[in-house]
DNA sequence: GTCTATATATAGATAGAC
DNA sequence: GTCTATCTATATATAGAC
């Protein structure tokens, strides 16, 4: 029990911070906010913060992989929950997409904050932010290829540029509905998302 | 000639002002950009800014409105231009696509600027973008309506949602695309997202 | 491990010369 | 209309007490 997990007296003083820096970097910005913002929120005082982590930039890298993590992760589940079932890859990817509704709706100043870095270059954590996007793309893609390969999608979808739109669509379709449409139930959304993942939107088309 | 054209000298160096302030905030973000970069990059003194604009802020909220403006246009012109020769609701969604992409590979700065803050509300220019994101909606939701009064798509679309996301999908994909996928050229972009726009991922499917 | 100072830098905004 | 100089506030980060 050395590691610094949430069980840990530090790592709860890292949940905490991290808890209050998402609600304020989402509203603010990353700039804006300020580490004594963060520290008052958390119930802890500036220096705190500097003990538990290096500067700001480092808390907010560690925040943004502590925060990506669960999110691929409830997509694959979604995704191997579906094909147990004996479902099909597009079953799977109306799975993914409730999950990422899911998610989002429970985490939207995560998700928020998320995309307000996703797609800038040049900043220090630009990378870090691929590479969570990277996995969380793959995941998509890999039920893709299961589509191509078992025959049900077509063989000249581009996996690699699918996987990005898929994936942009219901981010951005989830982010959309908390910001313009709250209170909306999830199934409307979902039913709304679907007919663009599943080829339904055009009348009398859809398998 | 004595209103803020850009034909006007004050007109000229407004105009330099938003060049400027496109780059820089879309990749460091409005906080971290400073008037004094700006006005740097614009080749005038800070002063300057703040003899053309009221405040940071106040550039700013007049650079969105500046740059939303042309994008709603071109999704506006795409669609009336597909209608008048005969094209069905569903091309012209794609050529509104078409548009979207063509308008975010032009301008990739104006479009991360604009993301990054177009779901956070708390702000205080959320109210302007949320009235621009409600004119490019208002677009897409025109030409879904028709769609459906011409029996092209299924009555039980739910317009307002579904704008939203196909806006979205458009604008995500696009952002990926110039970010995660550079270099490849516009068209297979636009062929990966028609299947998500008119309903044909699913091979077998589609009108 | 957490807190209370404090050092240092740099931001937004303004006044007044030209 | 544009520039230079400056005021004032506030941010990040650190040092040292508890």
């Amino acid at each position: 029990m050395t590691r610094t997990g949430t069980g840990t007296r530090r790592g709860a003083t890292r949940q905490r911070l991290y808890e209050a820096a998402i609600t304020l970097i989402a509203e603010q910005g990353f700039s804006s906010t300020t580490v004594e913002q963060i520290a008052e929120r958390a119930g802890v005082a500036k220096g705190t913060v500097y003990y538990n982590f290096g500067s700001k930039t480092e808390l907010f890298e560690e925040l943004l992989r502590h925060g990506a993590r669960p999110f691929t992760a409830e997509l694959a589940r979604a995704a191997r929950a579906e094909f147990a079932r004996g479902g099909s890859a597009a079953a799977a990817l109306d799975a993914m997409a409730r999950a990422g509704l899911a998610f989002v709706a429970a985490q939207p100043d995560l998700t928020r904050l998320f995309v307000a870095e996703l797609w800038r270059p040049n900043r220090t954590w630009h990378s870090a932010l691929a590479e969570l996007r990277g996995h969380a793309a793959g995941v998509v893609e890999e039920v893709l290829e299961r589509g191509v390969a078992d025959g049900e999608f077509d063989a000249s979808v581009d996996v690699g540029l699918a996987a990005g739109a898929l994936l942009g669509t219901v981010v951005a379709g989830a982010l959309d509905w908390q910001t313009f449409h709250p209170g909306r139930p999830i199934d409307e959304v979902h039913a709304a998302l679907c007919p663009l993942l599943r080829g339904r939107l055009a009348g009398g088309g859809g398998p």
